[in-house]
DNA sequence: ACCCCTCAGGTAAGCGCTTTCCCGGAAGGC
DNA sequence: GCCTTCCGGGAAAGCGCTTACCTGAGGGGT
């Protein structure tokens, strides 16, 4: 294991200028030298040790990212933003998932910390448990104290920046359309219910019931998993419940996926005895039968603008903590048709 | 910023005695003094340096993958498996994505090596390029003289442990299937050329090919990117050349997916007119109307056991690298009917 | 009563870099 | 021709930990 040391010595120079060499610093150095020098580098293969760079530098240079899991389609598009950014910025990228397990994010919060990256970037968060809010709060302040930059993806609920999905006004865009369409028995497909993302998007739902004259009541809400298997079952749930049914509204499209499949298996025609609207917009939308109304959400966008919060200089305004809105749209396609 | 030091103080105890405490080292400690530092380390919130333990330390813990891309569902699903057996062995993972530019791949080598990362794990990699296998095996071999473990994920053409997806013998299960059925105009949906997943499986269709008689030509072949739009374009262009065209294969069920929409787009009946096969058994295969035919890879197993490769003590065997094969198996669904 | 062993805890030498400060020589000014 | 100014390069002090080695006190054996 070649070290600086070994170089220089191999170069005939003083570990300062091997060190300068090799971090192109602004301090001019003789052009025979610097040969001299990558010279020796090449031939003993020469790799700094990255841990000690990181102990003897002042700044900090990767970032953390604490999904809920990569292999979602939801995350992996924000995830997929997310590098996108850092690596045009040189940065390196460390991703941590939480599998949707507070107490593991809160340990990655401290992992993340303890390797004083950058920036912590925490999508996908927001649980409805004042406890575990509070420690990761104060773990999250402990960390900025330490001068680490945060950023989350959902709820402005912590220090830092955020970038807020318009959840709420989403869930009203998708009940909007649905009763504008003249469905009145409207069963919702929800995520768990722990989730700030479940009852955001819900309480959009909820407005626009209530806008319409409607009413939405728990017997018109099932809680699933945020998965194909968690739809299947939510909707087989409301079928059960509600007989006059005409209408589901899913929280994300991989629900909506699900109760597709379960439709379909019970023989019930979509749109045409059943209209399905989902949320997020990802890939699959398109590409199942029929194809999936839903309301987009900017992923690989939202990504990328995390990551430019989480990489500006705090320098760039001392005022505080930016907030950024990502707009829902309504996207209409061919599962919902008018009663 | 409190360090060790500060806490050491705090407690009235020497940094050593902190330290084995916060690492609860074997070394025994009076009950009395552990509590004390352990409380002197609660109020000043202190937070172990990672990257000083990890220069101290002679061990390594973190493991790095590399990865094409994480938002492919076929990554992902490798990812996660890779993720549940790091959390078990309590590992942090650095995912890096290469976007399956050779370039960035190799300079990900460099850094994971600078990180002093326990292990490096290459998932999908593969080039038929022969400077740059050349080089990322140089890479490898350093990393290895150093005391990282690699393992990949693909080919076994590195240094280093290897698990192999049957991918040779999955192209042939799919050829087989579709020449069984009756098929004779079979076309390719094949991923870029460069990468070996391509031309492994491109193989095994051959060769079911040959022991059925026929022959895959150049005019069967449609190469593109491993994904939907891909397969979409790749459809249309056999379509074009190949007249009489009964069945498609897809090297991946992305591009079978786009080839689907490609065909209903066309109004072409599958399987009526023309029988669709993808590869992988990607969730999104039962999703899609008709649900899709293709050859299953035990993903997230093959992550698991790629970890564990990647993280079994370089001691129980100096029997050089380990190579395990992962199977592939046909599932047969509704894309594909006898002609 | 003396010696030796045990064991909790401290001392200090690194780990491999970065960076401040300093030095000596060459160049420029008068 | 002498003094000042630059400028390339080196010495060495950390960065925040771990750990091999040492110390001193108490306990048991003879």
């Amino acid at each position: 294991m070649a070290t600086l040391a070994d170089v220089a010595r191999r170069a005939g120079v003083s570990t300062a200028t091997v060190s300068r060499i090799i971090n192109n610093s602004p301090k001019p150095v003789t052009e025979a030298l610097r040969e001299r020098v990558l010279a020796a580098v090449a031939e003993l293969q020469f790799v700094p040790n990255a841990n000690a760079q990181q102990l003897a530098r002042a700044h900090r240079s990767a970032v953390g990212v604490i999904v809920h899991d990569v292999s979602d389609p939801y995350f992996a598009e924000i995830t997929r933003g997310l590098q996108r950014v850092a690596t045009d910025n040189g940065r390196l990228v460390i991703i941590c998932n939480s599998y949707r397990d507070p107490e593991r994010e809160l340990a990655y919060v401290d992992l993340l910390h303890a390797h004083r990256t950058a920036a912590i970037i925490l999508a996908g968060s927001g649980y409805h448990d004042a406890p575990i809010t509070a420690r990761l709060d104060r773990k999250l302040r402990l960390y900025q104290s330490t001068g680490g930059r945060v950023a989350v993806i959902g709820r402005h609920e912590h220090a830092g920046d955020a970038i807020v999905p318009e959840n709420e006004h989403g869930g009203w865009l998708a009940g909007d359309a649905l009763y504008r369409l003249g469905h009145t028995a409207v069963g919702v497909i929800a995520g768990p219910r722990h989730l700030t993302t479940t009852t955001d998007r819900l309480a959009g739902l909820r407005r626009a019931a209530r806008d319409h004259g409607h009413r939405l009541t728990t017997r018109h809400i099932a809680y699933a998993d945020f998965d194909r298997a968690g739809g299947a079952a939510a909707a087989a749930e409301l079928l059960g419940r509600l007989p006059g049914l005409t209408a589901l509204a899913a929280l994300n499209d991989s629900m909506a996926v699900g109760a597709l499949a379960c439709l379909r298996e019970r023989g019930v025609d979509v749109p045409g005895q059943v209209s399905v609207i989902g949320f997020d917009d990802m890939p699959i939308s398109v590409d199942v039968t029929p194809r999936l109304s839903t309301v987009r959400l900017p992923l690989e966008e939202i990504g990328q603008r995390a990551m430019s919060l989480a990489l500006r200089e705090p320098a760039d305004g001392r005022d505080g903590p930016l907030v950024e809105h990502a707009a829902a749209t309504l996207v209409l396609r061919d599962s919902t048709v008018s009663r």
